[in-house]
RNA sequence: GCUGCUAUGGCUCAGUAGGUAGAGCACGUCCUUGGUAAGGACGAGGUCACCGGUUCAAGUCCGGUUAGCAGCUCCA
C-alpha cells in the first residue's frame, strides 16, 4: 500500500504497517524522535495501523501536539504512581494544560506537597521500567464493568456521559489502566524530564456544588535543560511580581480598609497620569472627543441597558433621595445618554467618543489579585458611532492605534477574532456584516489572527488583543467589539442622506483594557525598570559632600524647570551608599556631583543598566534626557 | 464564594520540646565630608491579625472570625 507524506511524496509500505513502521521507513532518527503521528489530520498512537492513501505526518517533541502527548503520558505515570502508593484513592481526570499537566484525585486522607518526593520517586521507577503503553477499546457495557471493578467511580460517571456512538478507549501500562482518548507515547521510558509542581483543590467537573478533589500539577519537558529554563523563567516572574515591586517602589498599596480598591501612592500616580496623558494626546490626534459620565446612575437606566438583568450581582447599589441607584460597572449606558442629547446627522459620523471611565464591579473576594483583579478600575473606553459602510475603516483605525500603543511599550501581541455564539441576539445579516467587516479590516491590514468560533459577545463579534510580555507570558488587554444591542435598546438614531432616521452601528473598544491592570502588566514587563518617560523618578542627584549641596539644588531646579522629575539625596551618607539606594529604586539616571563637577558645570552620569559612567555638561545632559522623554525612548 | 496554605515591629524573616519576644534593613540622634552598589556608635519601635478555649503558664496547642497567597470558577 501507499501512504502520502507531509511533503506530498508517496511511501510504499507492507499491508498492516503501523505509524511507527512508517516513521522507521523514513529514517531511524525520525522514528526515535517520534512521539505520535498525525493521520489524515488526526493525532494517533505510533502503534496505529495505516491504510492505503492515508496522509501521514510524524509528530515529535518539537511540535506543540507532541509535547502534549508526552505530558499526557506523564500524567498517566503520575496516576499510576499515586495508585501504587495510595491504592484507595479514586482518579478523576488528568489533562494537559499550557505548561504541563495535572491529575485530579480523590484521596481518602489528604496529601501534601511533602508527599511529592515519594510520588516522584515512584514515577521515576515507572519511567525507568520503560513499560509499554497499550491502547485497547471496549464496548460501553464492558468499559463500565472494568472501571467499576477498579472502583473508579469518577471514570464510571465519565463513561456514562460519553455519547452513545463514541469509541471508549483505554490505555494500559503494566498493571495500570486508565480511561483515555489518547494518544500516548509508546512507552513510559521516553519521558526524560518531569517534576511535580504544586497541589491545589479543584471541584469535580469544575462545579462548586461538587466534591473538592486534590489536583496535583506537574510538568514535563523534552530535556532537563528545557525544564530548568522553564523554572528559571518562573523564578524571574516571581521577582517581577507587581505586588512585590509595587510595594518596593512605593507605587500602590493594598489595604484591608479597601479590599480590591488599590491606593495609588505618589510614584504610582506619576505612572498613571503619564499613561493617561499619553493616551489623551494620541486620541485627540485620532479625532476622538472625550467625555466623563457619572459614576452613580439610576437603577432605571441599568434596567434599560440590560445590565441590571445580566450584571446586578456584580453591581454596587445605593439610594439617593429614596431612588434606587447603582454604581456603574461599565461606561456604555452613560455614553448612550450623551449620544442622545442631540440629533445627529450622517455627516457627523463617525463619532468617536472616549471616556476614561472609573467603573466598580463586585468581584468575589478570592478573585482579587493585586492590580490584575480589582473592584474598581479605569477603563480607557471609547464608543464609536458610525454608518455601516464605515465599519471596516474604523476598525482599521482602532487596530492601528492599538498596534501603535502596544509597540510603544515593546509588547508583541496576538489577535483573535471571536464569532457569533449560540446564545446571541440580532439578525443573521447584522452578524454577517459585522463579522465580515472585522475580517476585512484584519485581512486588509495583513494581520494574522486566530478565529475563536462562537466566542463573541452576545451582542456582537469582537477582536481581542493578547499581549506578550518580556518573559513570554500573555495577557488579554485590548478589545474591539461591534454592538447592535445598545443602539437598539437606547433607540439611537441619525438622520441619513435620505432625510430618514437610521440606527447607527457602534463599536466599544478599549486598548489598555484597564489602566490598573495595564500598570500591573507594565511593572512585570519592565521588572520595575520603567523607560525614562514613564519612570516616577527620572533623575536622582547625589552630591558627594555638603560643599556641592547648592550646586545639586540648582541643578535639580533646572531639571524641574525643564519638566524632568528630579530629586536630590542630600543626606550625609557616603556616595556608594547613596548610589546603591538610587539603583535599588531603579532610577534611570543617577547624577553624581562633587567639587570637580561643580567647578566645570558638569554632571557624572550613571545610566541604569550601563557599566560606564560619563561626565557631560549640564546643558548636554538636559538636552539628551528631554529628547529621550519626548520621543518616549525605551531602554 | 469554595479548598489548601499563611498571618510576629514600617519591610524581609528567626523564634527550637508551650515558660510572658529576636535579627537584618528602614527610622531618629550623634560622630564621620567620604568619588561610584551598604562607614561607625547609640536609640526608639511589637497587647506576636482578631475572638474564644485547653493549661499553673499560649507567639507556640485547639475552635471560630478576618485578611493575604495558590488553585477552582468568573473577568478588564
Amino acid at each position: 500500500m501507499e501512504i502520502i507524506l507531509k511533503n506530498g511524496d508517496k511511501l510504499a509500505l507492507p499491508e498492516g504497517a503501523t505509524c511507527f513502521n512508517a516513521a522507521t521507513a523514513i529514517s531511524e532518527g525520525l522514528a526515535r524522535a517520534a512521539v505520535a503521528a498525525k493521520v489524515n489530520g488526526k493525532l494517533l498512537d505510533l502503534s496505529a495501523e495505516l491504510k492505503e492513501g492515508d496522509k501521514f505526518e510524524i509528530v515529535t517533541l518539537k511540535d506543540k501536539e507532541g509535547l502534549e502527548v508526552y505530558r499526557h503520558t506523564c500524567a498517566h505515570v503520575l496516576a499510576q504512581a499515586v495508585k501504587n502508593i495510595f491504592p484507595t484513592c479514586n482518579l478523576a481526570i488528568g489533562p494537559v494544560i499550557d505548561n504541563g499537566f495535572y491529575y485530579d484525585i480523590d484521596f481518602n486522607t489528604p496529601i501534601t506537597q511533602e508527599d511529592f518526593a515519594k510520588i516522584e520517586t515512584e514515577m521515576a521507577k515507572i519511567i525507568k521500567s520503560n513499560t509499554a503503553v497499550k491502547r485497547f477499546e471496549l464496548p460501553r457495557g464492558e468499559a463500565l464493568k472494568l472501571m467499576a471493578k477498579y472502583g473508579e467511580k469518577y471514570k464510571v460517571e465519565l463513561i456514562n456521559d460519553l455519547p452513545e456512538d463514541s469509541v471508549i478507549s483505554f490505555y494500559k501500562q503494566g498493571t495500570f489502566t486508565d480511561l483515555c482518548r489518547g494518544p500516548h507515547l509508546p512507552s513510559t521510558g521516553k519521558i526524560k524530564a518531569f517534576k511535580l509542581v504544586s497541589i491545589a483543590g479543584a471541584y469535580w467537573r469544575g462545579d462548586e456544588k461538587n466534591k473538592m478533589l486534590t489536583r496535583i500539577y506537574g510538568t514535563a519537558f523534552a530535556t532537563k535543560e528545557e525544564m530548568k529554563a522553564y523554572f528559571e523563567m518562573l523564578e524571574e516572574a516571581k521577582k517581577r511580581d507587581h505586588i512585590r515591586l509595587g510595594k518596593e517602589l512605593k507605587l500602590f498599596s493594598l489595604l484591608n480598609e479597601g479590599k480590591g480598591f488599590p491606593f495609588f501612592l505618589p510614584n504610582g500616580m506619576v505612572l498613571k497620569n503619564t499613561l493617561v496623558d499619553y493616551w489623551r494626546d494620541l486620541h485627540r490626534r485620532e479625532g476622538y472627543v472625550e467625555i466623563q459620565t457619572p459614576i452613580i446612575l439610576t437603577r432605571n437606566l441599568w434596567e434599560n441597558s440590560g445590565h441590571w438583568e445580566h450584571y446586578k450581582d456584580n453591581m454596587y447599589t445605593t439610594k439617593i433621595d429614596g431612588e434606587d441607584c447603582a454604581v456603574k460597572p461599565m461606561n456604555c449606558p452613560g455614553g448612550m445618554l450623551v449620544y442622545k442629547l442631540e440629533p445627529h446627522s450622517y455627516k457627523d459620523l463617525p463619532l468617536r467618543v472616549a471616556e476614561m471611565g472609573l467603573v466598580h464591579r463586585h468581584e468575589k473576594s478570592g478573585q482579587l489579585h493585586g492590580l490584575f483583579r480589582v473592584r474598581c478600575f479605569t477603563q480607557d473606553d471609547a464608543h464609536i458611532f458610525m454608518l455601516p459602510e464605515q465599519i471596516t475603516d474604523e476598525i482599521k483605525k482602532v487596530v492601528r492605534l492599538t498596534d501603535k500603543i502596544y509597540r510603544q511599550f515593546g509588547f508583541k501581541y496576538k489577535v483573535e477574532l471571536s464569532t457569533r455564539p449560540e446564545d446571541s441576539m440580532g439578525s443573521a445579516e447584522d452578524w454577517e456584516l459585522a463579522t465580515s467587516s472585522l475580517k476585512a479590516a484584519l485581512d486588509e491590514m495583513q494581520i494574522e489572527y486566530e478565529i475563536n468560533e462562537g466566542d463573541g459577545a452576545f451582542y456582537g463579534p469582537k477582536i481581542d488583543f493578547h499581549l506578550q510580555d518580556s518573559i513570554g507570558r500573555t495577557w488579554q488587554c485590548g478589545t474591539i467589539q461591534l454592538d447592535f444591542q445598545m443602539p437598539q435598546r437606547f433607540e439611537l438614531e441619525y438622520v441619513g442622506e435620505d432625510g430618514k432616521k437610521h440606527r447607527p452601528i457602534m463599536i466599544h473598544r478599549a486598548i489598555f483594557g484597564s489602566i490598573e491592570r495595564f500598570i500591573g502588566i507594565l511593572i512585570e514587563h519592565f521588572a520595575g525598570k520603567f523607560p525614562v518617560w514613564l519612570a516616577p523618578k527620572q533623575v536622582k542627584i547625589l552630591p558627594i559632600t555638603d560643599r556641592t549641596a547648592d550646586y545639586a539644588a540648582e541643578l535639580c531646579k533646572k531639571l524641574a524647570e525643564a519638566g524632568v522629575r528630579a530629586e536630590v539625596d542630600g543626606r550625609s551618607e557616603k556616595i556608594g551608599y547613596k548610589i546603591r539606594e538610587a539603583k535599588m529604586e531603579k532610577v534611570p539616571y543617577v547624577l553624581v556631583v562633587g567639587d570637580k563637577e561643580a567647578e566645570e558645570n558638569t554632571v557624572n552620569v550613571n545610566k541604569r543598566g550601563a557599566e560606564d559612567k560619563e561626565t557631560v555638561s549640564v546643558d548636554c545632559f538636559i538636552a539628551s534626557i528631554i529628547g529621550e522623554i519626548e520621543n518616549k525612548v525605551n531602554f
